[in-house]
DNA sequence: ATCTCATGTGTACAGTTGTTCACTTGTGTG
DNA sequence: CACACAAGTGAACAACTGTACACATGAGAT
């Protein structure tokens, strides 16, 4: 699995690799692939659990770090963008699983991300933020915000993690896009 | 380049397409090939290009037919959800291509995003929308509309276009996504 | 001390890949 | 009519691919 994110962190697509490519990385001969794995698919789903652990940590970071309600948008931002740098490989298999090849890892993929909007959401009712939404519409409003940061990923992981000025923008950009959200949330009136 | 994009649309990933299959499915032998591209990669982004012509084609629709200011939104949506199903391989390209293996495709794609953008930009002025915001702010704005719609493609591309009930969550959760988007964008105060 | 079993090895095979080269063929232009 | 030329062909090549099978080895349990 090493091996494999690997590659992806190298540039390649996760659909064009091989398993004798993998195997070849991870320095073992390419009939040791089948003890682990099915399929190069198989360990495509192996992945996305693993992937599952990432943003679960992340997730308890932004809980633990994040400390003034007011600054919460620009505080979680930049814990998200230190964790996709921190992660790079991780971040782009995901990136790339969204439109990838095997419908197995897309779903994968897609499944975290709803298990990730949900909690996004209770910890909002926690909060007792955005308290004149109904659950649907706190549920599509984490929905949208997840989705933006997802698409940021694109932009942080197409950038050099060493240029700060990029860095920068990619992160007030999105602490932009969040913003705007969270307001037109704040004036949103259910039903 | 029509082979390459039914590859595509029967499931295929574009990295993991190699010229003999594109060949083959086009009738033609391998070495034919060569005498269009030099590589797979220039045949994408010569996929890139049409891909520009079909997104203009969909925006001059978009024009044309959007009669009531205040369903603006909504018709946008419907003519994007249709054009999204009308060109499935095009629009799973494009999808494919944000997370792809090639860099120069990856941008080219953007590219295309960023003019998107600015287009609705240029509309929304002349409509005289949004007029509280600031340039910048209004790219911004635009910017993650495109996003958001862009997003939405993935949810389109996933089901079968026969599913009309799906279809239509689809683009109700879309139509949302911008009305919330539009409605922090009325209350944004520039500077 | 022996047995089990997870992991890794080496060899093999048939099928596929990208690319090359010299060749045919049809079509439009002078 | 002759010619140029874009498009397609066929054979060939070495390199690579996925997968099968029998075999090695080392660690833990009995």
């Amino acid at each position: 699995m090493n091996a494999a994110l690997a590659l992806v962190g190298k540039g390649r697509h996760f659909a064009s690799i091989g398993i004798r490519e993998i195997t070849r990385q991870a320095g073992v001969v390419p009939t040791s692939f089948y003890r682990h794995f099915r399929s190069v698919d198989d360990l495509g789903l192996q992945l996305v659990d693993e992937l599952g652990l990432v943003l679960r940590r992340m997730m308890r970071e932004a809980r633990a770090n994040v400390l003034h309600a007011d600054r919460l948008i620009e505080e979680s931002v930049e814990i998200f963008v230190a964790h996709a740098q921190a992660n790079r490989s991780f971040f782009l298999f995901m990136a790339q699983g969204l439109a990838g090849e095997s419908r197995a890892v897309q779903e994968g993929i897609r499944s975290e991300m709803r298990f990730f909007a949900n909690e996004l959401a209770n910890d909002l009712r926690r909060l007792r933020l955005l308290e004149n939404l109904s659950d649907a519409d706190l549920d599509m409003t984490c929905d949208l915000v997840v989705r933006t940061v997802a698409f940021s990923l694109a932009d942080i992981l197409s950038i050099s993690p060493d240029d700060d000025y990029q860095v920068g923008q990619v992160r007030k950009r999105t602490t932009r896009f969040l913003q705007l959200v969270f307001l037109g949330a704040g004036h949103w009136k259910s039903g």
